[in-house]
DNA sequence: GAAGTTAGTGGGGAATAGTGGGTAATTGTC
DNA sequence: GACAATTACCCACTATTCCCCACTAACTTC
């Protein structure tokens, strides 16, 4: 499982350090391929397999359905292979930097079976708004029984 | 299958370069010709035969059904085959260029068994649409399990 | 706290991918 | 057939990617 914030740097090639503890889980898999696509302010990172299950999911709805397209563009289609370098990084490709705004500082963060990698400004301003939400939130998980 | 997104820009002669791992992809078919064709706000890019087996199908629909001839005007009609120059790039008809918006800076986008081909600027703003229904997407990916 | 190990960062250099433009061939028009 | 416009082909240049190696910081172990 993924978990917990590093910061790490993006080199001026575009490179990420990919955290130790986040290739053991890789390395656990069996496995050190990563597939990365695009969501709301940023990139999701999913081990290869873990991916698979879930295109192969949206591969067997209706192509024409409208909701399925959107959901093809937005979410599956900026999905792209990425495998570490000997050291460990992993190159971002350039239109995913750039849709995510990734400058040189980035954030890495778990979310137990995939993780976000943020520009660490972007990340604080979405934590802002969320903590200026969080009554509703809490409110909400409340109705959820949680 | 096409995946990823990647950014090239249209020369003044309205060349676009094909992404090498597109290009790989209709070599392991054994055919570097490709059909584009007019969709919603871009373009869209078939392997030859794949397009046929569509435009086979289409073509067995009644043609007296005013759906399907409203179908087949839009979808269909523009429909061009193009085949990669040798630097791998393939001519966008001036047509379909001015249909898709096409500016310089053009995003080409991987949708699995397609590729669409949009101007950039178009696709933030087609993006930021999709998002602003996110209420909907997200119940959709609730239905889904993800 | 010294020495060894691991994690992260930076950059050189070769190979590959993408871009731009000149020129020849082709097409279409008069 | 002559001309202009468009398209295809070729070459040269630039940018990106990939595969190295080297360095530093941090953490372990003794």
């Amino acid at each position: 499982m993924f978990t917990g914030w590093s910061v790490h740097s993006l080199d001026s090639k575009g490179r990420l350090a990919v955290p130790a503890r986040f290739r053991d889980v890789l390395k656990a898999l069996r496995d050190d391929r990563l597939v990365i696509t695009t969501s709301d302010r940023c990139l999701v990172a999913y081990p290869q397999e873990d991916w698979r299950a879930l295109a192969d999911k949206i591969s067997r709805l209706s192509q024409l359905d409208p909701r399925v397209q959107a959901f093809r563009r937005y979410f599956i289609s900026g999905a792209t292979d990425c495998t570490c370098d000997k050291q460990g990084r992993v190159l971002i490709p350039q239109a995913l930097r750039e849709m995510a705004g990734l400058e040189s500082q980035v954030l890495l963060v778990g979310m137990q079976s995939n993780f976000e990698i943020w520009d660490k400004d972007r990340w604080y301003s979405a934590r802002e708004e969320i903590r200026a939400n969080f009554g509703d939130l809490s409110s909400f998980m409340a109705e959820l029984g949680i």
